[in-house]
DNA sequence: TTCGCTAGATAGCGATACTATGTACCGGTA
DNA sequence: TACCGGTACATAGTATCGCTATCTAGCGAA
């Protein structure tokens, strides 16, 4: 896909994990398997657990230690009412830029 | 609208500023003057600049000097074929990621 | 002469995703 | 028992990119 999808992924990234934690809580290393179910298939599990501590850090998950009986504990996010306002948030924001975008890209042809 | 949108432009501004230069040639000023009529009002000047010189050193517009009645002389950018061929990967990268996040937002309802 | 608009340029900053690497736990198997 | 692969989390260092804040400079009008 070349380097403009990492580009493109700052600030979006974001709002995608917090969407797939709307949708349901879930653990780090989940999300990233989900995300390359998704067709992004090369996003850095590292890159994921930064997103993730940030989200704590920010207020918009809250977090649950559950034991796995494979590997060491998982750390289940999911999602509250400020991730939640968060995420609206973000999807206004995608909205407007989107709508840009597409009359743009129609204007181009 | 928030920071949201700030990282969000990464990756995108600069396809928005080809798609600008691929309807005809324009100068860094008037870039920025259509940028906001366009609603992306809070884009700073000195951005759409530096990424014009980006262009620039990636060999992707052509430029020309032309002399202004107003002001010092404009630096004309016209999108070359290398230009295009960007623009062009960049639209593709942009569907695929509007598509999955398209997808995402219907789910999140 | 001063103000305001046009036009370009740059230094320093912050946020974010990537690369690369490391730790640790578990089950299966040779 | 010893090793390997898969699971799970974590972090140090790097590059990119857009923003803030400033600066230079030309021109016309008040």
């Amino acid at each position: 896909m070349g380097k403009q999808i990492t580009e493109m992924l700052k600030g979006t990234l974001e709002g995608i994990v917090l969407a797939i934690l709307s949708a349901r809580p879930a653990y780090g290393y989940e999300i990233t398997a989900r995300l390359r179910e998704q067709g992004f298939t090369d996003i850095a599990e590292g890159t994921v657990y930064a997103l993730l501590i940030r989200f704590e850090q920010k207020g918009l998950v809250d977090v649950q230690k559950v034991a796995s009986d494979k590997g060491p504990p998982r750390k289940v996010y999911s999602l509250n009412a400020q991730g939640r306002d968060y995420l609206d948030e973000f999807w206004k924001t995608w909205v407007f830029l989107a709508d840009r975008l597409a009359r743009l890209h129609e204007g181009g042809k």
